[in-house]
RNA sequence: GGUCCCGUAGCUCAACUGGAUAGAGCAGCGGACUUCUAAUCCGCAGGUUGCAGGUUCGAGUCCUGCCGGGAUCGCCA
């Protein structure tokens, strides 16, 4: 009965609780009304308390209801019924009516063989159904280099995407360009400058509301030496056109190849001028469909905005303008669509493309988006649950600052001077691996602190190299075991035949508990969106298995290879074989590479 | 002022969406190296989960109000 097409020990015993109620109903014990099975809020989980048992499970708790019994009396009943269940040793009634099941070593132990065999699917699920699933992630201007605060968002998003698929979703990766609208055209106008000064021309400090940095100046010096004088004479359009169809392109690749550098590749590139510049029948673009279409639902009016409180704008002018009623799907104020100079709001554009995803028949849309944008969500979920009717679920992911530090002294960063850290310096510094895990070692909404020094220290501390050197001493000891017996006697055809009873030391069997629980951690993480659990899961997986390696030192009986016994040798061979399975497909998960040696 | 996020051991953070006596790491103290790579491990100590109420069998988790920190607040993206 365990280890079905899930492969989890946890999934199992939930079901084998369900079947033994609905037994217990049909001999009459309980009487159960249709459709409380199976019952809300019920937990199959690891006790907090070892003393606990293997498995406590809430089941009689939330059972009260629908039974109209109490806690207590359905818990002794249930108990004894399931204490006859192949598998488990012990079921006991606790506190307010918790059942504590003590499982027996078989069932954990076969775990592993479980493991071998389904290899690099372990922990893999259907939850997703082959549903689609659109993430969208980076989705940064292409106005200059991405610096460290994109790269969370990328790992984030990369790492979700891995978790979605994983777990049995059509994943879709897609990069959202803002290639058209004001920030843009300063843009442009910040190259003609560089391009003017390649020319020779004297250019004085920059404006402020244009783009200062030095990474411009290749840019200025090309068109220079391509078109020398001609620019200057071309009309501001025509010539912001050359310098667009130029400047863009490379500026995306350079985008890409950074996020490429981190292993990060998106499956659809959005650009935002496809909104503006395609064009129905009626002469309208994409935003004007979109907006007609809210207007249909009667969602659009013209109206005037009360001025922020608190902090009221020098500048404020009251106007009437083309409003959308987000209040009516929780947005605290209706949100404007059309600027004062006649063009569309980020809002604006930013529906017109939520709209795209929708139409491409996503109904799961997840952004991940930078702590700057916490007071845009809710505006947006609006925007989509406008559109879908409420069908379709928009998940917005905030990712929380973060701050550089070296040897716990901050890195000075100053977007005005230009002075900021780009991913790429970092990762040059530090490497891929690094910035992968560090960057997953908090829940995206908390700050992050990432120093330097420590992510690439080799110890306890650093998280990456912790799990890294985990399986890298796994097969240190796989290839010792190798040279100590001869190659075939350790294939996997003999593992798979290993004894596995023999795994009845504690701490071993403590490991395969750790290994037992690795679907329902993917399960969890993927349903709440928070690929950070599996890091955290593999640092304390790493940990297990780095004690059990201690304890060989002092207690040579526990050591994995053991020369005078082949048997047990090969057991725990085969435990150490699922163990590196499970870490490589966690790190996988992760982006970051699970090395076999680390010298 | 509105909105959103955060507040858990001296420090950095978990807590599997409401479960039992709130867990790790660092720092501190005390231990384990002629090793299966000690690049590691074991033990001790450390708490009114910001404060006050509420909801229920049960709250770090949900609701209300305060306190403190951060982000954001039409015509930026």
């Amino acid at each position: 009965m365990f280890f079905g097409a899930q492969m989890d020990v946890f999934a199992d015993i939930e079901k084998q609780i369900l079947s033994t109620v609905r037994v217990l109903a049909r001999r009459g014990v309980f009487a159960l009304p249709a459709g409380s099975l199976p019952p809300r809020g019920l937990a199959v989980e690891p006790p907090r308390d070892p003393a606990h048992g293997d498995i406590a499970t809430n089941a009689a708790l939330v059972l009260a209801r629908p039974l109209g019994r109490k806690p207590r009396e359905i818990a002794e009943v249930l108990a004894p019924a399931l204490a006859e269940s192949d598998g488990i040793a012990r079921a006991e009634v606790a506190g307010p009516g918790f059942i504590n099941l003590t499982l027996e070593p078989a069932v954990w132990q076969s775990v592993v063989g479980a493991i071998l065999r389904a290899g690099g699917r372990y922990g893999r699920a259907n939850l997703g159904r082959g549903e689609k699933v659109n993430v969208e992630y980076v989705s940064a201007n292409p106005t200059g280099p991405l610096h460290v605060g994109h790269g969370r968002g990328a790992v984030f998003g990369d790492a979700l995407a891995n978790l979605l698929a994983f777990v049995g979703y059509d994943v879709t990766r897609e990069y959202y360009w803002n290639d058209a609208g004001a920030q843009i055209d300063k843009l442009l106008e910040s190259i003609f400058l560089r391009y003017r000064e390649a020319l020779g021309e004297r250019i004085g400090p920059f404006p402020d509301d244009l783009y200062p940095g030095d990474y411009l100046k290749p840019l200025g010096a090309y068109l220079a030496k391509k078109y020398g004088k001609r620019l200057l004479r071309q009309s501001e359009e025509k010539r912001l056109a050359t310098i667009r169809d130029y400047a863009l392109p490379v500026l995306k690749r350079a985008i890409m190849r950074t996020l490429s550098r981190l292993g990060i590749k998106h499956d659809v590139k959005f650009n935002e001028r496809r909104l503006i510049t395609t064009r129905d029948k009626k002469g309208r673009d994409k935003v004007g469909q979109t907006i007609a279409d809210l207007e249909r639902r009667g969602l659009i009016y013209r109206g005037r905005l009360a001025p922020p409180k608190g902090k009221r704008p020098d500048d404020w002018e009251d106007r009437e303008q083309l409003l959308f009623r987000s209040t009516q799907f929780g947005d605290d104020v209706d949100r404007p669509l059309v600027k004062s100079d006649g063009s569309y709001t980020y809002f604006a554009t930013d529906i017109a493309y939520h709209r795209s995803k929708l139409r491409r028949g996503f109904r799961q849309l997840i952004d991940v988006w930078g702590a700057d944008h916490g007071g845009y969500v809710k505006r947006m979920k609006a925007a989509v649950a406008a559109l879908s009717n409420g069908a379709a679920e928009l998940d917005v992911k905030i990712c929380q600052l973060v701050n550089l530090t070296r040897g716990g002294v901050p890195e000075k960063m100053s977007k005005r001077a230009g002075t900021f850290v780009t991913l790429d310096e970092v990762i040059d510094e530090v490497g891929r691996d690094a910035i992968r895990f560090i960057m997953l070692t908090r829940k995206n909404d908390a700050p992050l602190d990432f120093d330097f020094v420590k992510v690439v220290e080799k110890s306890r501390d650093n998280p990456v190299f912790y799990v890294q050197y985990a399986h890298a001493r796994v097969h240190s000891v796989l290839r010792n075991a190798k040279e100590l017996f001869d190659e075939r006697e350790l294939s996997m055809g003999a593992l798979a035949k290993a004894d596995l009873a023999l795994l009845e030391d504690e701490g071993e069997i403590a490991l395969i508990k750790h290994l037992a629980a690795f679907p329902r951690m993917i399960a969890s993480a993927a349903r709440a969106h928070e690929p950070h659990r599996i890091a955290f899961y593999l640092s304390e997986l790493a940990s297990a298995f780095h004690g059990q390696w201690n304890r060989g030192v002092s207690s040579p009986h526990l050591r994995f290879i053991r020369e005078d016994n082949y048997r047990l040798t090969v057991a725990r061979i085969a435990l150490l074989r699922a163990l590196s399975t499970v870490l490589a497909t966690g790190l996988s998960l992760l982006g970051v590479a699970a090395p076999r040696e680390m010298r």
